[in-house]
DNA sequence: CTAATTGCAAAAGCTTTGCAGCGCA
DNA sequence: TGCGCTGCAAAGCTTTTGCAATTAG
């Protein structure tokens, strides 16, 4: 509990009762990745009163601290996860609108190596697989 | 001129001026991104007179097609460039906005890899390097 | 001739902002 | 107490949609 509140402190982020509860619910949702509006409907059913700019507000701060990073999958609202220092991309089953996060050492060098080649350093990169469940005999999962 | 007129036509849309402008636009522009709203000045631009509701139909339907692809490099508006068949990624420098294209089929070959091995199908894709020029003494470009 | 297409304006979806009041340090 | 934070409502930006008029085939 006084966790949370290190972490906002941390920050440089006065300690509220709405940065509190978000953070909570970014960090205890068993769905990872939530748009502000799922955010605002976890805080109104815990009974919470918050408005949905303070959400907005909130979570570009949490943004701007490193706390959480900001996806735009696609088109529709952009989703937040919490910033656990791990750097990963996504897949997103066009199906199930699931998201599952991997990550590999040799594209990251690759995208180095190519960024490097044009002259250029890379300052953030966003890379997302659309897929779909193979339909395969020897499906490994 | 009957060239952009097949390729409509092959797309299965009837020839209007609207769609037929519209693609000369883009396959034309030195700018190979454009948001609709640069599509719409661009039309305003050659005197022709096309509502900005047309101009997001038509590109919807562009993509349908397969004339075009559709990108949402980061919030803001959607990007659309000619589908010329050749698939690429993008890198989107942060100081110009300019968006500069490459390809590599040693990262598509991973893909395909880490999305099988998770049972998934790759259905579609999207890789962009956020870059900064480099201040590097030997910069080839 | 008829279904598809268009333009307009209204509305929808997501996000930001101005302002007056409230609350943390 | 003072400045930052919040809630509300209004506005902003991008995109979609309903509808009547127009047009391609």
């Amino acid at each position: 509990m006084s966790d949370e509140n290190q972490e906002l402190r941390r920050a440089g982020l006065k300690v509220t009762l709405p940065r509190l509860k978000i953070l909570q619910i970014l960090e205890s949702s068993p769905v990872r990745h939530m748009s502000a509006e799922d955010v605002y409907r976890a805080l109104m059913e815990a009974g919470e009163e918050v408005g949905i700019a303070t959400v907005y507000r909130v979570l570009t701060q949490f943004e701007s601290a490193g706390l959480v990073v900001r996806h735009n999958f696609d088109s529709g609202p952009a989703l937040y996860e919490i910033d656990d220092g791990e750097h990963h991309d996504h897949m997103v089953c066009v199906e199930t609108r699931e998201v599952i996060e991997f990550h590999s050492e040799e594209i990251e060098r690759i995208q180095q190596r190519i960024a490097d080649e044009h002259g250029y350093e890379i300052t953030g990169h966003s890379l997302v697989l659309h897929v779909k469940p193979k339909k395969d005999s020897k499906t490994k999962n």
